[in-house]
DNA sequence: AAGATATAGGTGTACATACATATATTTGCA
DNA sequence: TGCAAATATATGTATGTACACCTATATCTT
């Protein structure tokens, strides 16, 4: 759907209003479309998104300010997401000995299996979706690189 | 800052994977800078998106469903939203007379000054912070358009 | 006209962010 | 060394999304 339909509007301030009010909507409408994936597994898409990141270290043990510092969303409250993943059984959570205000998180061999199976279908869903070439979707990230440049 | 610095790794699965995450973090930074302004102000990005799409029609009233349709987010919850606009008295509830299921809302004298102060902000805000010309603006615009094209 | 169906809005629950604060532990410095 | 400050994590509250479900009212169909 173009973005004046999504928002049943076409007054944009100048180019740069309509480029940003796109850039949430396409990060909205691309959320909503592995949100199905993610529901169809019983996670959500942080949950996923934890997995994935003690993934990268597995099957070393991570404290949650590692993770949380490779979060996408930085206020994420990490703590709790791991309580759900816990409870699912997904990851295991251990007293560091080394630093006793750590705590330690790692997958289990059900939480490799689960996000293998997701990661998967993430994947295969976004391929589906994502219409751009390689040379289109460099521009797009060359773009949004140059958008937020001289932050302040 | 780079995406690669703020999500601490450099492995991305291709260029398409590359440009989704940083959609989703661009859109992300932008909430967050803007959230500022919000918050200065005492309201919330939505409670803002709901009284920008009521100043559209003022000093007409607009029903619920017709708010709803016009938000980014399809699946924002704008009773509850209105509710807390009601109670800050930014806007006004009605019962319609001509249909009886529709609650009619519209801005109050408050809400509209409110708003008018929140917008230059805004404004003011997303023009120091967003480095695109316009040409690189309308380019961002139309390859997150081509990116959404033939949605399943 | 009467009953089925659709529609508008409100409400309840799970989970998330944003942010303030609490607690335990470690580190750094006088 | 001993105490202040910093750090790691957890927890509480307000607000938001996602989604199921409820109620009142309107509309459609026969």
């Amino acid at each position: 759907m173009k973005l004046q339909e999504a928002l049943k509007t076409d007054r944009f301030r100048d180019e740069q209003h309509k480029a940003t009010l796109n850039v949430l909507y396409t990060a909205y409408w691309f959320k909503s479309h592995l949100s199905i994936v993610f529901k169809e597994h019983g996670i959500t898409e942080e949950q996923f998104n934890v997995m994935r990141i003690l993934k990268g270290k597995h099957p070393e043990q991570m404290c949650v300010r590692d993770i949380a510092s490779r979060m996408l969303e930085k206020n994420s409250n990490v703590p709790r997401i791991i309580d759900r993943l816990v409870a699912k059984k997904m990851v295991k959570r251990e007293n560091s000995t080394e630093d006793k205000r750590e705590t330690l998180i790692s997958l289990t061999a059900k939480g490799i299996e689960q996000l293998e199976k997701v990661s998967k279908q993430v994947e295969t869903k976004s391929n589906d979706i994502i219409n751009l070439s390689d040379e289109e979707a460099n521009q797009l990230h060359n773009l949004l690189e140059k958008l937020r440049e001289e932050e302040k």
